[in-house]
DNA sequence: CTGTTAGCGCCTTCAC
DNA sequence: GTGAAGGCGCTAACAG
């Protein structure tokens, strides 16, 4: 294994460890041009490569931050750890993986094992349950940056997309569309601030329109509930012309609903959906949705920490939202959206 | 920040610093059982932590091991990644994931950087052209495990799924739904192992059915030809019943320009497709693969490479070869394999 | 410009 | 059972 180190490459070329080490962190203007020449050359001969441990533990900093997803598996975590991933690697920053899965202990421990790794930072879509540790390290000046998910009793770096842009966008398009039964499904559970905002879309896209809210169209789905949900849903008497899902797991949910129920999109019933899916483009019909900016979060976040890290921002916290985008492709059948705005303005 | 170390628990508790190290690392055996309930409630007042990287320093092991894929975003790593963290993450490792993007340069320099960081190996999905930097470390005993990519230039640990059987079952499933003219789609470039296999795999079923291979029907595509090339395939005189894509690249590819050109599957033209897509079952019609089985892939990597760290398997390096899975849906037609069966054995 | 000297925080014999 | 001492590999003053 790996032996040699800065004292052999120090007594090769004839000079002291500290040269040596000055040459590592490229302090040239400390040491003539020919020792400089041979310090190269012995490096290259015997391979020599620093040990960042020994590194780290002198100089208190890894270069390693931590990134503490809910499942790499889901496609918004993805995208954003490759944001995150291209920009420290540009950065000169390691990261380490960790998937909570929304389970508070496992959330802890990460957060603990990266803090005994001695990580720089951490970027992390809290799961709520262990706000008062996460306060506690940011106020104790550990650099924490948020995203996805917010929570107003705190104050931290936060990337979030802008949730209730995205969802008032596709439900106004849908508007624009001549739809004015627009039904709206919900995963059960916890109301996430995301979740809150994108309701909130909803309502005030059909307020906007002079459109009453009808509950009716409002329906909380889980797994088990939601055959019977979509049923009462697409079944009464007075049933929407449109569906808005708000989160790609119902989404998926709706159409294989729709598919198993042979009901036909866009003819017998338009859809819109929040986030955007892998393969949207190929179903048929291509799902137009709201897609958020999962890679750019991700940039954005690691740009936040590495900055806090760095302490280039030392001022207040900063919590930037970046927009969502609306997709259209034939799920609301052809886009008509020009016409109504012409007409409208007529 | 975090500043209470060893030093200062010992004080406190009014032991020695030798004696806190015993606590951490569990050897109680060598102290009262007053002192240990002692230093037990300082560390808890303290809210100490051990720092990792002194204590890697001094161990020589960081418990942390990187993971090179080639992007993240592509399902087939995201499942596999999620397969080695689940392992490490019960086994005490952390690990840092690397997107090499098929560029040999980014994948030398994070081999370069993952050992500087002192991680104690290495899970790699090679580029392979980097094959005499990876192959030098393993002789010098890095541990180094591949995956999904196999050179048989050099002996390694390595994991992979059983592409020749997979190819030839979607094939011959191809055959017992009574297809004979089977076009095959491969992407152009770089022949790797496992492209080659499932090549095999796809000659050697038609072989066993008696099924002369026409070199009309094979199509190497790009981005660019992929128009052209598909477009002889499905429009010349003799044209093939049904396509055997040999990649999630190329499925999507031809999914899009049958999509364009109206081409119905099952009716006009069946499809069967290496590598099992995030919605496949969601596409009109579903869309009968051969899954790898990524995940699994993913924990049998780490398996290994813990293994080999931990030098339990100290022994010849193991080469795993994971089988494929057949996941039949609709886009051969329904499932006539049942009946064909009988009928050949009658 | 270069070498000497202390540590960084922890682990580990080895005496007591 | 417990403590003292040395060192892991590297950095950073501070002399020279």
């Amino acid at each position: 294994m790996s032996k040699i180190k800065l004292k052999d490459v120090a007594e090769k070329a004839g000079v002291s460890k500290s040269t040596v080490s000055q040459f590592i962190n490229k302090r040239y203007e400390f040491m003539g041009k020919d020792t400089r020449e041979k310090i190269e050359k012995i490096i290259e001969e015997l391979g020599y490569q620093p040990n960042e441990v020994a590194r780290s533990l002198k100089i208190k900093k890894t270069h390693t931050i931590g990134v503490i997803v809910a499942n790499i598996l889901h496609p918004f975590s993805t995208y954003f750890s490759r944001g995150v991933e291209d920009y420290c690697q540009q950065h000169g920053y390691n990261v380490i993986l960790c998937n909570a899965d929304n389970d508070p202990f496992k959330e802890q421990s990460y957060i603990k094992m990266l803090q005994m790794k001695q990580a720089d930072g951490i970027i992390i879509a809290s799961t709520g349950k262990n706000n008062d540790l996460i306060m506690k390290e940011i106020e104790r000046g550990f650099p924490i940056v948020l995203f996805d998910r917010h929570f107003k009793d705190f104050e931290a770096d936060t990337v979030l997309s802008d949730n209730y842009q995205g969802a008032f966008e596709v439900v106004e398009h849908l508007i624009h569309q001549g739809h004015r039964k627009i039904g709206l499904v919900i995963p059960e559970g916890q109301l996430l601030s995301m979740r809150k905002l994108r309701i909130q879309g909803y309502y005030d896209a059909l307020k906007k329109h002079d459109i009453p809210v009808e509950d009716a169209f409002i329906k909380f789905v889980s797994k088990h509930t939601a055959l019977l949900q979509l049923d009462s849903l697409c079944n009464g008497k007075n049933k929407p012309t449109a569906i808005f899902t708000i989160n790609d797991l119902v989404t998926i949910e709706v159409l294989n609903y729709l598919k198993q129920n042979k009901i036909k999109i866009p003819e017998d019933l338009a859809m819109v959906a929040f986030d955007d899916l892998p393969m949207a483009s190929l179903l048929e019909p291509p799902l137009t949705v709201v897609a958020q900016p999962n890679y750019e979060m991700g940039t954005a976040a690691a740009t936040l920490l590495v900055n806090r890290i760095e302490s280039k921002n030392i001022g207040n916290y900063v919590k930037k939202v970046i927009p969502c985008k609306l997709i259209i492709r034939e799920s609301c059948g052809l886009d008509h959206s020009k016409e109504q705005e012409t007409a409208s303005n007529a």
